[in-house]
DNA sequence: ACTGTGGAATGAACGCCGTTCTCTAATAGA
DNA sequence: TCTATTAGAGAACGGCGTTCATTCCACAGT
């Protein structure tokens, strides 16, 4: 044989590189995605971008993943991991309904255009069912008729995945438009509404203060706030016909915030 | 001039091909997009499929819009045009943002995948501006504080395009899984659903009833209930006391269109 | 110790995309 | 009638997701 002759010049060489010391797994690639997504965006996250992060061809992660869809979706379901959800507990389902929003929102944040994944991320896999099953355990056990449980869902979801959309579309405007801060950003939007003509926009005028004094997690605590009251709205008094009475059918008192 | 001669059959070679008869517009070209969204959906909606729409080169579509992501926000605003939100009447709050929601529904589902689109438009710009002025007067009339009615903005919004959104999913998974009407596919979810293991999913077992019974419209004003209910509860009852009186300090009367 | 085999990684290619560039041809104005 | 302008055409560029034939490597059986 002729094994150690020089290599001939126009022949690639053999041996080129290192053979893939760690085996390629789909959770590494997932790892993979997840550091182009926070470095680069969502945008410029692409099957190649994940392939050089990993220092391998293309070609080898669609033997693990069969296409980026997929990929996208073992992002989408990696969201869930270690999320915890409490036993459901009738006395204190606004609180558990709040955290458990106030959770998602901050699981969206934990990655750079996180909520854009989210958004198309199929929320009956078999991954997530348990979740769902659980929020709708929360609901069930606050005393919401099924009917209104499986819409408080759709409510609270969209919510969540829609600020979260928004925050960070805002956020992708702010790092195009070259402001350092977000109290940079801000400052730009609240000027630009203040000086909208007043007699066409006297509303936006009049809350361009409000809008804007509060900081993103207060206007989120309020929206989840404005959907738990309406859903203790729907909240029947079947029993509970004795002490602690809470309140009657369509305003609740308060909650702690 | 030779204006109005007829052209000479010899020097037919002049004027070879038909040179434009419509000039090529924005608004033909959002229109061209449109019938290609409805036709072949969001994923397959490009520069070269509008340009082909209109018989014309990619390269000509650039003269007036500047980019696929302009053209998107284009046929946003576009479903703006003729969207009479009525005049704020603090009586019936409650009913004209029900009925601004289903509008946005109904105007989200007038083109396919139409919710994808939305998703990602800019709900400040110039044009949608006086859209959203209306409908926070309409919140602040009803009595909303207006910080609430900031909130409120965020919640009902994000729940129309998400509904949406989740809807025109549900629909790409249809058509993409063959199955013919949305009886059948709505069926195949029930079956599904009714199958999984009780004791795992017990709250989605014992919902799949209800959860399918009902139509989409019934779950969609059923979120909407949801929510007015909660920002009911929010509503101050400064004065009101009786009979007549337009409402307070906070909520201006009405203005000029 | 040798060899055969199967799975995993490679590199090149395909067809598509958004966008840009150059050039042509038709129009409008003097 | 000549010229300046400009809308549109056509080709090209770089990048994308995906596929495919090939190559390499680790390991099983002899």
């Amino acid at each position: 044989m002729n094994d150690e002759l020089p290599a001939l010049p126009w022949e690639r060489s053999r041996r080129r590189t290192a053979p893939a010391r760690i085996p390629l797994t789909r959770d590494r690639i997932v790892d993979a995605a997840y550091v182009v997504l926070d470095r680069e965006g969502y945008e410029k996250l692409g099957m190649r971008q994940v392939a050089a992060e990993l220092g391998v061809a293309v070609s080898a992660l669609y033997s693990h993943v069969s296409s980026k869809d997929e990929l996208f979706e073992l992002m989408y379901v990696r969201m869930f991991d270690d999320w915890d959800l409490p036993e459901p507990d009738p006395e204190h389902w606004r609180e558990q309904v709040a955290e458990y929003a106030r959770d998602g929102r901050a699981r969206l944040h934990k990655h750079r255009d996180m909520a854009r994944i989210s958004m198309g991320g199929i929320p009956f896999g078999p991954e997530t069912l348990p979740y769902m099953d659980r929020i709708l355990g929360i609901f069930r056990a606050g005393g919401l008729p099924d009917r209104v449980a499986g819409a408080a869902g759709d409510v609270i979801s969209t919510f969540i995945d829609g600020f979260a959309l928004e925050e960070s579309m805002w956020e992708t405007r702010r790092r195009e438009s070259g402001q350092n801060s977000w109290a940079e950003m801000r400052e730009t939007l609240e000027r630009y509404f203040e000086e909208l003509p007043p007699d066409r926009f006297p509303h936006l005028v009049a809350l361009s203060n409000t809008m804007f004094e509060n900081s993103n997690d207060d206007r989120f605590d309020l929206g989840i706030e404005i959907i738990i009251r309406g859903l203790a709205s729907f909240v029947e008094e079947v029993e509970k016909t004795e002490a602690g009475g809470s309140s009657g059918t369509s305003a609740p008192e308060d909650e702690r915030p």
